[in-house]
DNA sequence: TTAAAAATTTAAATCGCTTTGAATACGGAG
DNA sequence: CTCCGTATTCAAAGCGATTTAAATTTTTAA
């Protein structure tokens, strides 16, 4: 069923029934419910290539994923955020396409999903600290909004992004405050844009107390659950071991909750866990008491603004650019207490 | 830059510079080199949406992911499946298109993504046992291969599984053989069609070996960590618990291995862990010795041959039906031991 | 009652590609 | 040198929607 045949069947011009359907007002009341009517019982939609051909707009949001050549790992903040993105696209009839790439592929990417006319629009996810992909989008001029931002970027950019900085920094003053003074870092990729603000917000913390920063409590890579355990493993064996250690994601915490425990030791008394947590649907923290005491924003939110910031910027190009920074709450769970004595 | 502009720059005609790019044989070889350069050079790529008129093909897969209405939970095992999908598509120049959906949408999804030639064939996942959606994609007739099968559904169709049963009949024929008696089951979702196979492995290897199923022993239910935890604690402290547990997924048996360390037990001597293990590459199930005895599949390996076994379908529908049954490797972890005296 | 204005509806052009059927160029045989 | 079969190339007709400009109908005002 397409719209030439449905026009023959109600009796009236292809215009008009393709006006009916998408609420142009030059159209009686009348032949518009006629026309819905028609079209629902003849179970007619309008071909996405044809429309695509005709406005120039495909209503399709790209996601790329670029995976780390070496190791191949899904970042698994991506389901739960595009789950939030998907949201807003269904609300405004936007499908989404989803592309995961090698790092080195990622520009072209870009490129050729802009070129054949695949996406109106593309979402840029785990900025680096300073990262091409924004140089490369505005230059090809694609609508996009970053999850996250890029700090050596001078490019100006739509973003969304968790106050990592203070909410790394509460977390540090959290933990002095409770007497701990060899605090770990144990961050995500330190070439990503979210793990040097949380360094940042750390030693912010650290030195305005007065605490030196120990290089070898101060550690960066992907975020999984053995990373977590090795490297916890590993400080914990020190001759000066910390009493507290600040992880980037609940899965490596995870991981250093395993070191913790085998070392035969209790976390929240000889070692604290501060994490952040994502809100990740499969690991929610706990019932009552969080597991873990945790800086918490929801990633699925984030997407969902991102989501909707998008839209706006593929509808309304000249619009300012939108920047949306979420506070994390920090929430108080078992996995901390007093520093040692 | 489109095909018009760039037969006026070479002095050729559409025709031959379309052929010369989609690989025809009446196109001669010094024409085609010179076709192809000259794309390279004014960065030219066909318009999606104008070949998709043309051709009828969108060469794009959909892979619908449905969440529970109650819960929003996105499947974790979604990321590493379509990362592997995701390779195969590129080799084959597919995009992926991705909906999530609330299950009583999702009649509705496919209906529409057919209809308006949005996608060429869609991926099912996380089958029913009896499961709805396969009658209505073999009637609405889009090519589609199943990830997981549906045991009470009478039609044909493609697929790729895990040999869940039998998996689930080792690993426990495996506790059996190590004196353990009481062997509980933290199942995924018991309407899932892989929970029930997982539970008939369970059941045969219990019943081969004459020893009575408790159904205080069995439960299912989403799979996350706090789940785990929560049945696992429960679990272990009726009057007669449990020596063994076999959870369906890494994530329970975290949550489980929490409960577990919670009551003061040893992992591996009151109480031996096998879990099924999907290779999530975050949660990489240890080194050397892996952490958790394990039934092992990649559920990356799962996406790759359900994208090609669906690029198959959709090239050539008239092929049989392809069905591949994965068989998972039980490898030993640190998790299991001997049943206590 | 009629002319002008407003409200509807329509025919036809267009988007950029693929593909059919016709036309032209080439190469070897006679 | 001509003819014919083969190898290339081309013009034009779709694909199915949107949208411009024009035509028609209805309503309002004089």
């Amino acid at each position: 069923m397409n719209l030439k045949m449905l026009s023959e069947v109600l009796g009236l011009s292809q215009t008009t029934i393709s006006r009916a359907l998408n609420g142009y007002p030059e159209v009686s009341e009348k032949t518009r419910k006629r026309v819905e009517q028609a079209a629902r019982e003849h179970n007619y939609s309008p071909n996405r290539g044809a429309s695509t051909l005709a406005t120039g707009r495909s209503m399709t949001i790209g996601h790329v994923l670029s995976e780390a050549t070496s190791n191949e790992l899904v970042n698994p903040i991506f389901g739960d955020f595009i789950a939030g993105a998907s949201e807003i696209y269904k609300a405004n009839k936007y499908d989404m396409l989803f592309s995961l790439v090698k790092n080195e592929e990622e520009a072209d990417i870009y490129n050729s999903l802009l070129r054949r006319g695949v996406v109106d629009g593309v979402v840029l996810q785990a900025p680096k600290i300073s990262d091409e992909r924004i140089k490369m989008l505005e230059k090809l001029g694609i609508p996009f909004v970053v999850h996250g931002r890029s700090s050596k970027s001078d490019a100006s950019y739509s973003w969304v992004d968790v106050n990592n900085r203070s909410a790394f920094r509460r977390a540090t003053e959290f933990l002095l405050d409770l007497g701990h003074r060899r605090i770990a870092l144990i961050n995500g990729l330190t070439s990503l844009d979210f793990a040097q603000r949380r360094y940042f917000g750390y030693c912010e913390a650290l030195k305005s107390r007065g605490v030196e920063i120990d290089s070898d409590l101060v550690t960066g890579s992907e975020m999984t659950e053995v990373y977590g355990y090795m490297v916890a493993k590993e400080m914990l064996l020190q001759r000066s071991p910390p009493t507290a250690i600040l992880t980037a994601s609940m899965i490596s915490a995870i991981g250093v909750r395993r070191a913790v425990q085998e070392l035969g030791l209790t976390l929240g008394k000889q070692v604290s866990i501060v994490t952040h947590d994502d809100e990740l649907s499969y690991l929610n923290n706990g019932q009552q008491i969080p597991i873990f005491t945790a800086t918490r924003s929801s990633v699925r939110k984030a997407g969902r603004i991102a989501a909707q910031m998008l839209i706006d910027r593929i509808e309304s190009p000249n619009a300012p650019k939108a920047e949306v920074l979420l506070e994390a709450e920090l929430v108080l769970g078992a996995s901390t207490g007093p520093a040692p004595l």
